[in-house]
DNA sequence: TTTTAAATAAGGAAAAACACCTATTTGTAA
DNA sequence: TTACAAATAGGTGTTTTTCCTTATTTAAAA
């Protein structure tokens, strides 16, 4: 019988084996080897054809290369590669950046083996696996103000960062070397654009959206 | 050959599953069962004796009942049980915390499969097992000041978890039931034990200590 | 060159946050 | 019971944040 091959990127190398060994167990697939982030994926896929698989199961919080980057890579250069998404993450943007940039599935790793074997079935198969949780958010983008793309200029992400410390405006102001009303100005948009009532909520936000890490 | 038993606890099934099917290929130790959190473990301790495991792999951050409480839990109702910390989190203050309750050993989840059996086989056969990291940051807890322990009354942990939110501290103080000068009260308090200035720090100090978690 | 849009910045006022000191109330240990 | 500490809360004043409106300056587009 032959087996579909599968490639594992978690930069988690203890969860990527532990993951590789069970994928084993499955009767139908075999695992052809395991990466720690995206670069090393886009190496091994670049050294040999045998290198390449039917399934890469991916990550999404990697150093170096994440999840979304490399599957972008993937489905531009090897179109007859399926990623799937297996991650923690269960951020509504998140999962919709990885379905946007050509992951044919996203499970949480949050789930039975069993759901794991039969996702990975009918990817090999049927090219497409998607849960109900997953069907549901695409619905809702359809119809919900998900387009609205909220874009942030440079300085007001920078400004965000600092607005994450103890400093006060005026304090951020002086290092980045600007008048303590533009700073004002800045909060201000920044309350607007995304909907916060105070500097906590541009905290929550920051945090929440990784632009600043705590 | 009577091989040690195992139990592995930790929220995301698929993970948990990973490792009892990677733990089963260790010809010295086969997995007793495995739990979501905490409470799922306390349960299954009171049920029955043959539930009661030699070694327990433990996660950290999980909801209802976390690693730290769990660990507590355990050393003082099983004393034969012996916890080895498995988490991807490296904070040291984590780390100390874990091994304070009674863990024996701290792995991260970026580690290698040998690298487990092995500790499982030291944690089995000597009850012990620490890595170099781990020997290192006792090193430095004993001249460092981690030993100014901060406690915090349940009453300013459930302020803290509010002042994360957008509402302001007369809101808290409506939603505490507490007139917002006891609120005041609060916040200054912590303002001087936890060493921040304003109310950023101390959004930073719950999240970084999972008092809040984004 | 004129027009427009964006970035920067100011004024003024109200609200919230912060700091410091004092006064009840309450539970509990001596 | 008395004494004492902890929790709750009031007073007052300063600083910071927040909100609104308007004015330059700058850079790019028409």
């Amino acid at each position: 019988m032959i087996k579909y091959s599968v490639v594992i990127v978690d930069d988690h190398t203890l969860l990527s084996q532990a993951i590789a060994t069970m994928v084993n167990t499955f009767s139908k697939f075999k695992v052809l080897y395991t990466c720690k982030n995206g670069q090393e994926l886009v190496e091994k896929f670049s050294t040999s054809a045998k290198y390449i698989p039917d399934i890469v199961l991916m990550d999404i919080n990697m150093p170096l290369m994440n999840g979304i980057e490399t599957t972008d890579w993937i489905t531009k250069n090897h179109e007859t590669v399926n990623v799937m998404a297996l991650s923690v993450e269960d951020e509504d943007t998140t999962i919709l950046k990885m379905l946007k940039v050509g992951a044919i599935g996203y499970l949480l790793k949050d789930t039975e083996k069993s759901v794991l074997e039969n996702a990975l079935i009918e990817i090999a198969e049927n090219g497409f696996y998607h849960t109900k949780t997953v069907t549901n958010l695409l619905m809702k983008s359809l119809s919900d103000n998900y387009s609205e793309e909220i874009t942030l200029k440079e300085r007001e992400v920078t400004f965000m960062k600092h607005a994450c410390s103890e400093m006060t405006y005026k304090e951020i102001a002086d290092v980045m070397c600007l008048s303590p009303k533009t700073i004002d100005g800045y909060r201000d948009v920044l309350f607007t654009k995304l909907n916060v009532k105070n500097r906590v909520g541009l905290v929550m936000y920051a945090i929440k959206n990784k632009i600043y890490t705590p």
